[in-house]
DNA sequence: CGGAGGATTGATGCTGTTCAAGCGTAGTGG
DNA sequence: CCACTACGCTTGAACAGCATCAATCCTCCG
């Protein structure tokens, strides 16, 4: 696919090893590649297939949360919004991901999608009896909630003590490391999001996200592609999200 | 104790119920009033007793994990440094808060005491595998990790998104909240961290909280006292912190 | 062709930072 | 008991980075 030819609301394609198990037998596209295979069987039989179009909500914030959910394909914004209209994304969600897994009364954050999406559903006390009954199980997604909230940590740093080049910067190169999990190129990246959601996830206006990557671009760190970003002097990136 | 004679490094006091429990017999002071007597009981044959000084450090980031924590007196910064210096505190823990229940291998934040400092300590791996045979009780701290990480979705809010005002009086009333919930006065706040700890948790610098201070001091909804601040004009601070 | 929505770019202004000086209190030693 | 220092806090003045306001462009689509 050539960069040109980037769909706008690009699709997050399905990476192969989801569509497959390891002899070859297709599968209900479902469980992340994340999970090791005696996990996923486990969780497999509870799930319920969902799909989203581009701007359908999966839930809003505070809502009861009945239940938990794992993406297949697409992605997802989640974010937070004050009474005056101020909104903070959070996040975004990726194939893979889990949402919910903390398994909290009411949610968290609200999630709407990107464009099309699909995940799993899992109704949430079934899924904790589960857990309850596999502590293996439960204790390997108790460390992927750590590492959420490590990364949260990081995005603190992030919101609170960094200039607005090392916020876009850091943004691209996050990004960057979670399309090679998932087998997205690293390379061009896909921006499922508008200029508006990344402003709301780092901390700034639209007007310098876009003056940002323009810059960025003009410099020759960055190539502005329609529906994404292609990454070309890693180096000075990587110097600019200086870790 | 007046307020007037607030050391300048507040004692954060131990709670009355963490000496005693039900029936009156003193017990080793330790575990979190969060937990139910029962997951005390569990628990508590694993500690061990630490005690740290005034700017001791507990850990390192990066640090192999191998202890997990229980403050019982006293209060501590969690920090993240940049290389070049900048520092994100990306929060303060209190007697009964856990340090490092994410069980991951590393510690993901730097930990030291803002004054003198009582905790439990378990052995990381020996925590882990009492949890694996206690479902309920995994279960239970996979729920405070969960809280734990709705707070930081909160922080990140806080700030990406919100003035240094609403920055401050959110603080304030944040802590408010969790002194409620120790035992501690909610009028007249202590505040055990420095003003550049409070400047490096908002993404503020310490000339901007000093002057927001002042000013809610001189608009009279705060009142600086040595040591901490009392709280005036509730009503108003709601209001700044605008949920 | 015309409209809608997102992105870009420019001009101006404000919030919070930076730099700098002074204050207050605790602790120390003469 | 009082200087003297150290350290944290406060206050002021000037500055800068990002926000705001506003206009224009681009692309997609009907």
């Amino acid at each position: 696919m050539s960069i040109h030819s980037l769909p706008v609301g690009p699709r997050i394609p399905i990476p192969p090893s989801f569509l497959f198990d390891g002899i070859g037998k297709p599968r209900l596209v479902s469980l992340s590649a994340a999970l090791p295979l005696a996990e996923r069987d486990t969780l497999e039989p509870l799930s319920r297939r969902v799909s989203l179009d581009q701007k359908e909500t999966l839930f809003g914030q505070d809502e009861p949360a009945c239940s938990v959910f794992n993406v297949t394909s697409g992605a997802l914004r989640l974010y937070r919004i004050l009474p005056d209209g101020r909104r903070q994304v959070t996040g975004f969600a990726f194939p893979g991901d889990f949402i919910g897994l903390s398994l909290l009364d009411r949610f968290a954050v609200s999630a709407d999608a990107l464009g099309p999406v699909t995940a799993c559903r899992f109704e949430r006390l079934a899924f904790r009896r589960l857990l309850c009954e596999n502590p293996g199980l439960m204790m390997h997604l108790h460390e992927i909630t750590g590492q959420e909230l490590s990364r949260a940590k990081d995005m603190m740093m992030l919101l609170g003590r960094r200039t607005a080049d090392e916020k876009v910067a850091t943004f691209l190169m996050g990004l960057r490391d979670r399309y090679v999990r998932i087998g997205l190129s690293p390379i061009t990246l896909e921006l499922p999001m508008g200029r508006l959601d990344i402003a709301d996830h780092l901390g700034l206006t639209i007007e310098t996200v876009s003056r940002t990557l323009s810059r960025l671009d003009k410099d020759g760190c960055i190539l502005i592609v329609p529906g994404g970003v292609r990454l070309v002097d890693h180096n000075r990136l990587d110097r600019m999200s200086a870790h």
